[in-house]
Parts: structure tokens; sequence; C-alpha cells
DNA sequence: GTTCTAGAAC
DNA sequence: GTTCTAGAAC
């Protein structure tokens, strides 16, 4: 089998149950998320759209292909990515908080020129650390910055701009988007520039290493001061002082939980 | 997409 | 001399 159309094979399947649970992560009627084969970050996924009708493998052949067919389905394509996406992000922070005690940033979004047949989202972590990020090219297709690396959420907005404009953004020139790769090598946090890939991945792993550190500091102070919370609330201290400590300005983020559930305060 | 490798960069 | 890139081959 081509190499180069392995996507498309996967996305055929009409019972991906039978792929390995290497390759498989899951999937739902219209959609297939699987591991991509070289990880360019400690987490790296690809949904693709399955191949059921009246979808073909043309119209799935690129993003490309799809945008330039019919608006509507091209539109349902994306909705239901978008939606096999956002399952899968909150797989991805949930093994996160397991394995290293902290949740970071999660990209979704498509490159503008793909090198493998059959339209792919990435999902992937915002570390881009890993064995298999080898090269410029490798990089720069991720770079936040540099455009190579097309945000789902943006493209979810093209079908609801002007005819013309949509048109023009569905062409992806090859031309327009290839250069991006070939820009220099800056941290994408900092903006720094390495002469190199080693230097760059050895920075980008200090990045990492700085944020676990910093986001784990802050879980645990946040941990404390729910306990001593609780400590006090157990010893009938008044509402008020309570209150001006829940108020703390270290910690501006805000957290979906509620500070009165306790059975769950471990997790966050 | 990866692997291989010549030659540039250091 | 060694490291690294980038283009060709697959």
């Amino acid at each position: 089998m081509d190499e180069e159309k392995i996507l498309r094979k996967y996305a055929r399947k009409a019972d991906p149950q039978s792929l390995p649970p290497t390759i498989r992560f899951e999937y739902d009627e219209h959609t297939l998320t699987v591991y991509d084969a070289y990880p360019k970050s400690v987490f790296h996924f690809l949904i693709l759209p399955r191949i059921v009708p009246p979808l073909t493998a043309g119209r799935l052949a690129s993003l490309r292909t799809l945008l330039q067919g019919d608006k509507a389905q091209a539109k349902e394509v994306l909705d239901r990515l978008d939606a096999a996406a956002k399952i899968v992000r909150e797989q991805i922070e949930a093994e996160m908080l397991n394995r290293f005690g902290y949740k970071w940033s999660i990209w979704t979004g498509f490159h503008a020129v793909q090198s493998m047949e059959h339209v792919h989202l990435h999902v992937i972590s915002s570390d881009l650390c890993s064995p298999s990020m080898k090269n410029k090219k490798h990089y720069n297709s991720f770079h936040p910055e540099h455009g190579f690396f097309l945000p789902l959420e943006e493209i979810l907005s093209w079908p609801e701009a002007e005819p013309s404009w949509y048109a023009t953004m569905s062409e992806l020139r090859p031309s327009q988007y290839e250069p991006f790769l070939k820009e220099s090598l800056s941290c994408w946090r900092c903006y720094k520039e390495f002469k190199n890939m080693p230097l760059l991945k050895e920075h980008l792993q200090e990045e990492w290493d700085a944020e676990a550190k910093r986001e784990r500091a802050r879980l645990e102070r946040k941990q404390k001061l729910e306990q001593d919370r609780l400590k006090k609330a157990d010893r009938g201290e008044s509402p008020s002082a309570k209150r001006q400590r829940e108020s703390s300005p270290s910690d501006p983020e805000p957290k979906r939980q509620r500070a009165d559930s306790p059975s769950q305060s471990t997790q966050d």
C-alpha cells in the first residue's frame, strides 16, 4: 500500500475497530482519530473525516478540495471534526493531569499545505518537544505566528465571510504558504531566534520545564489555600475573613469548579 | 511524510 | 573533525 495514501486507507475503513490500537485512538460515525505516527509534541493526534457517502475520497483529498466543493458540506465536515476535537482535547487534558500534574495548551488546526493525502486535523500539545521534531519544516509548520498552521477556529469562520473572500482563502496556494516553512527558527513563546534545531529544541524543553514548574507551583498554592479555607471553615471562622482570602490576586484564572466541593479539590 | 547523504557551517 | 542542513530519493 502506498505510504502516501495511508490516511485515506484508514478513512475508508467500514469498521475502524479493525485498526490496531497503536494507530486508532477513537472514532465515531463521521470521524476517526489516530495517533500521529511521528508525533511532534508529547500529545499529537490526527482527526480524519471518514469517507461516508455522499462524501468521496476526492472531495476529502485535502482541505483545499473540501473548501472548494459544496460549502454546506464543507461546513458540516468541519463541524464534525470540531466536535471530535473537543472530546480529544478533554482526554488529552485528563492525561496531562495524570501524567504531568498540570495542563498546558493544545492547538487544533490544519497545515495550509498538507503532505499526506486526505484531510487531517492536527490536535497537538504546545510543548513541541518530541524526538520526531527534527527539522525547520517540522517546527515552522506548527509555529502559531508564521501562518502555515491554520487554527480550526479560524477556518470555521470562513464560510460565514464574504463569498469572494471565502473563494480566495479556499485556494490555499502552496506558493503563498510554503515560504512560511523557511522562516528563521524562533521560539513561539519568547520570540528568541536560534541558529539550528538542536539549540531550539534545547530551549523549547527549557520553556516547557519552566511552564511545568510554574503551573505546578500555582496548583499547589491553590490547593493549599483551599485546604486552609476548609480548615478555617470547620472552626467556624467568620464568612468575611473567608471571602477575603478567596479573592486572592495570585490566581486570576477562572475555574469551572466551585470552591465548596471538597470531594474533588485534589484534581484541579 | 521519512531516510539518506553531500557539503556547508562551525 | 564533527555537527547540521537541505535536497533527492523513496
